[in-house]
DNA sequence: CTGCATCCCGCTCGATACTG
DNA sequence: CAGTATCGAGCGGGATGCAG
C-alpha cells in the first residue's frame, strides 16, 4: 500500500465536496437530527438563504442528506442525514477531535510566525 | 457532551485551513517525506508556481510544515511535515479511507440524482 | 415557507515577468 | 531554483425579487 497518489486523489475529492465553509456546518447540525429549512438557517449564523439552498442540494445530490417535502400550505421541507451521510460524520468527528486538541498549537504557531514576519 | 455548536466551529476552522484543493495534496505528498519545492510542483499536476508558494506558506504559518532553506547557489529549499502536521495526517487518513470506501456510493447517488433531474 | 433567477461586487487563482 | 509583484479573467456568494 502507501499509494499516496491514489489516497491524495480520493481525499481531495472528498475535500472538494465537503470542503466549503457551509457544508460541514450543515452536516454537523443535521447530525443532531432532522431539521427544517429555516431551522437550519437560524442555527447557522451568517449563511444566506441562497447558499443554504445550494449547499443542501449539493449534499442531496451526493446522497448525504435526504429531503422530505410535505405538500402542505405553507410548504414544509425537512432535511436529515442519510446512512451514508451519517457514516461520514465519523471521520469528521475524528477531525473535529483533532481540531479541539490542536487549536491552541495552531494559534500559537500562527502568532509566532506573524511575529517573525512583522519584525522583518 | 454533544456540544454540536462547538464541534462545528472547531471543525469548520480546520476545514477552512485544509479545505482548499491544494493543501491536502501537499500534505499527502509531504507525508511521504521531505521534498524540495520543485519536487512538489512536479508531483502535483496542475498546481501553479504561485499557488504552491502560497499553500506552503500557509501551512508553514500554521506550524504544519517546516521550511528549511540552504544558502547555496542555486538555492535549495526543503519542506517536511512537523510533528503537528504528521498528527493531522491520522484523521485525514480516516477521511481518505472513508473516501475510498464510499466513492462508488457517492457516484451512484449523483448519477441517480442527475437522472431524476433530467427527466423533469 | 421554500426554491429559483438575476444582478453585481469582491476575491481567488493563473499567467507573466522580474529579483536574489 | 525559489520567491515576489502585478494584472486580469472567472467564479463564488450576497442581496433582492418573484413563484409555488
Amino acid at each position: 500500500m502507501e499509494n499516496v497518489e491514489a489516497e491524495c486523489r480520493g481525499l481531495a475529492e472528498v475535500i472538494a465536496r465537503i470542503g466549503d465553509k457551509w457544508t460541514v456546518m450543515v452536516c454537523g447540525h443535521l447530525s443532531e437530527g432532522t431539521h427544517r429549512f429555516n431551522a437550519l438557517k437560524n442555527r447557522i449564523p451568517g449563511i444566506s438563504h441562497r447558499m443554504l439552498t445550494i449547499t443542501l442540494r449539493g449534499l442531496e445530490r451526493d446522497g448525504l442528506v435526504a429531503r422530505k417535502a410535505y405538500a402542505t400550505v405553507p410548504p414544509k421541507v425537512e432535511y436529515c442525514l442519510t446512512p451514508l451521510g451519517q457514516s461520514l460524520t465519523e471521520p469528521l468527528a475524528a477531525l473535529a477531535s483533532w481540531a479541539r486538541e490542536n487549536r491552541p498549537a495552531l494559534e500559537q504557531a500562527r502568532a509566532a510566525f506573524d511575529r517573525r514576519a512583522a519584525q522583518d
